[in-house]
DNA sequence: AGGCAATGCGAGCTATCGCTCGTATTCTGC
DNA sequence: GCAGAATACGAGCGATAGCTCGCATTGCCT
């Protein structure tokens, strides 16, 4: 009854010919979902463009699920990166210099690959959001939180989950929604511009 | 070649009992939507559901993108008349009061029928926004550029585009998450601190 | 009452989906 | 070079989807 599909890769693939494959398969399921969108990308077609057979594709994948899954996890793991490493280059930094940073920070992850990232926000959460999304904004709320509290002293006391959760959801909006959605009509200054806007907006609530 | 499916009524019912039908298919699309979610609401189920077979639901829907597009249309209508009646009852108070009361409308917006307004807005964004969508979205922005453009004396002077876009946007995103992914962890209490927080960030940014 | 239009019905067509399984091919260790 | 493991293949199964069409029923008008 409604079984939950696995994510898990079937087996590991100890030869270099398979690696191969899996990568084929991740790489031709995140073209797909890019170009057709997820209700298209059938196995088939998956398997088709990565130039392997249905067959192969369920030795490594268990499920469709669990090749979305994967291709989610190799977006999640590329924008964490990005988060991190900026969060630490800021540390030491005045706190508006910081946000606006982060800011920045937050576009340019909305950037690395857009078309991708839409597909994944918009068209998935269908399935009840995959488990490594909910692991990657508990992460970034965590560290955000942790930003906050650095800069204690500069900002007003206040429950500062509230702030976080305010913080966290309203940067994350403004660039996406900007980035994907009016990427055509936003010129490189206008997204300069919303970059010193959000600074403002963080910085003034923070104040 | 992949023909855009229809979303517009098949034939307009002229009698009782056609239109009690209509009404019958549209509501039960709503009630499949936010018990199955859009993948599991198939036409057939949609038509059980309704009392009505399959037959008649394509004597007054093309295709099953027209149904949820009259669900979604409902809804939309629902919000619209809330947005533009707080707009107005708004349009002689203090800045700050009234961002207060259309932040506190926002969330009453969300709270409208929360389930079916998340499924409308994670599960189909896939077919390219329904135009509804679109026109609510404009409609929304034209209307708070309006209420900015309305109070220009107390706010900066800046880019009344941007500005308006960074009010919508987190406004919506704020209020959107906190009664769709939050409202088991959020108390009335929380509630209540977010529209005072909201309020702030939108108020203190527009200074 | 009778007849035409409006409405309602649902078995079943075609297409496609996720996925399996028996077989063919390639690689590795000896 | 050979055996067995690992990998690759793809026809095809069962399920389900959206949707059609021929026919039955109901309502409206004269």
């Amino acid at each position: 009854m409604a079984r939950k599909p696995l994510t898990r890769p079937r087996k590991h693939a100890s030869q270099e010919r398979s690696r191969a494959t899996v990568d084929a398969l991740v790489e031709a399921t995140a073209r797909i979902l890019v170009k057709e969108g997820f209700d298209k990308a059938s196995t088939n077609r998956i398997a088709e463009q990565a130039g392997v057979s249905v067959g192969s594709l369920y030795q490594y994948f268990p499920s469709k699920e669990a090749l979305v899954a994967a291709v989610i996890e190799r977006h999640t793991r590329q924008t964490m990166e990005l988060v991190q490493g900026t969060l630490a280059a800021v540390e030491h930094l005045p706190m508006e210099q910081a946000v606006r940073r982060l800011v920045a920070m937050a576009v340019d992850a909305h950037r690395i690959d857009p078309k991708l990232h839409r597909v994944l926000a918009e068209q998935l959460p269908r399935t009840g959001k995959l488990e490594s999304v909910e692991v990657f904004n508990r992460e970034n709320f965590v560290l955000f939180k942790a930003f906050l509290e650095r800069h204690r002293g500069e900002i007003r006391v206040v429950d500062l989950d509230l702030a976080t959760f305010v913080c966290v959801t309203s940067i994350e909006a403004l660039t996406h929604t900007a980035v994907l959605h009016h990427s055509q009509s936003f010129t490189e200054e206008v997204f300069a511009a919303l970059v010193e806007e959000a600074t403002r907006l963080i910085v003034r609530y923070l104040q």
